[in-house]
DNA sequence: CCAAAAGTGTTTCACGTACACCCATGC
DNA sequence: GCATGGGTGTACGTGAAACACTTTTGG
């Protein structure tokens, strides 16, 4: 059933950047295109916005269908519009990225059979449209948000040890930190909980385990401080 | 002449948070509308991105329409596009906060006769759509990126007193700064010229000029360096 | 000469940074 | 008993914060 209007319209998309960590990457989930434009080419997870869902519903669902993703931490990124950036017609995206943990989602086949799979995000594929902006856009704002918001906590598991906390900033930052500073900073935060549990089956001393603590998250946020590292 | 889709397609549109800076107050640009919805009600210049130009073109040509403000420091801020958010149909707005010099700029009436004028930012009139929401939201960013970015030197006259950057800054910040430090901080950085020039026709001890070097910012960027105030 | 704002240094304290060794555990 | 990572404290330097008086100029 045909839709009229009096001017052209844009399409609207949603495009997601999924990050993932690993033991040792930061991981981004692609799907591989079946059809033209860009055939056989890795791209972002996306699709249209449904005229009656929000941007957000749209940015999860689309998750949802094309990864079997669903209850991530989701944010907005940034719109994209520039002329020609689909070869079809003119497309505006609205950019978002996610935080998963790796562990918890096995990424399924998408709907229609379309291959999804995780990459390392300093050796992507090329990318179909202009996603390598976008996910260089991402990359850096999570480098950016990392360091005064404790968004890093949604790639590890529930419970994890400070080296494990550590490995991820470091990862993230991409420059090595020092273990007795990062140690002293994080614990004087007041975030963390500290677990009356140890690593299991490791070939050496077990590490204590932690657990981020958002009720004391929300209270120091309310008074202001600073999370750098 | 009509133009015919498959499904269902939003609209785009652009809206703007113009902010100025005056003596005593930060102040934002709104015009008055003509039509319903809302009509008389004070809202954010935009309007619809066309199909043939970048969002980024659509948000200056609106300005440029709407107030005659060309030049301007403009950056993207969110997409807000929840359903309801306009009574006649679903539309999808690029939000946009730019920063302008009063002095240079003649406000002119719109290009429809309606009204454009200048709000303290601390104490709006009731908006239009959402607009509230999306002042309330460029405003935090705001505060926020001046603290790292030298955004503020858009709000100012090319030459302008360590005093008046100083006001700059605590009437966005919304908090004094000692007079001492912030000198030291500021010059420190290395980013302002010294001028041979004095303020002309003040009643007092003539302070001495400055102007932005945006050479060396750029050098300090690629180093690494910190804004903080 | 008075009012008004410009301009200027020092001390204190908190925090970031650098750095090396012993401990617990599994094999 | 040895290999592997876990866990801990101190010294130093930089930068933020607090703070008050003299100088210049116009009226």
């Amino acid at each position: 059933m045909p839709h009229t209007y009096d001017y052209p319209r844009a399409a609207l998309t949603v495009d997601c950047v999924v990050f993932g960590l690993d033991e040792d990457d930061l991981k981004v989930l692609l799907i591989q295109r079946g059809q033209e434009p860009f055939a056989g080419r890795w791209a972002l997870p996306g699709g249209f916005v449904h005229v009656d869902e929000t941007i957000d519903q749209a940015a999860r669902r689309e998750l949802q269908e094309e990864t079997g993703l669903s209850k991530v931490y989701l944010e907005q990124l940034y719109t994209v519009g520039d002329l020609g950036r689909d070869p079809r017609e003119r497309v505006v995206t609205v950019a978002y990225y996610a935080l998963v943990r790796l562990g918890d989602h096995r990424v399924q086949a998408a709907t229609d059979a379309r291959n999804a799979a995780w990459f390392a995000v300093d050796d992507p594929p090329r990318l179909a449209f202009d996603h390598d902006a976008i996910l260089a856009l991402a990359l850096t704002r999570l480098q950016g948000k990392v360091r005064y918001q404790p968004l890093g906590f949604e790639l590890l598991p529930p419970k994890f040890s400070l080296t494990r906390l550590q490995r991820m900033y470091e990862i993230i930052l991409e420059r090595p930190l020092d273990k007795r500073n990062f140690r002293k900073k994080v614990l004087s935060l007041g975030i963390l909980e500290e677990l009356d549990e140890v690593e299991q089956d490791v070939a050496h001393r077990a590490a204590r385990l932690y657990r981020f603590d958002e009720r004391s998250y929300r209270q120091l946020v309310k008074d202001g401080f600073n999370f750098e590292l």
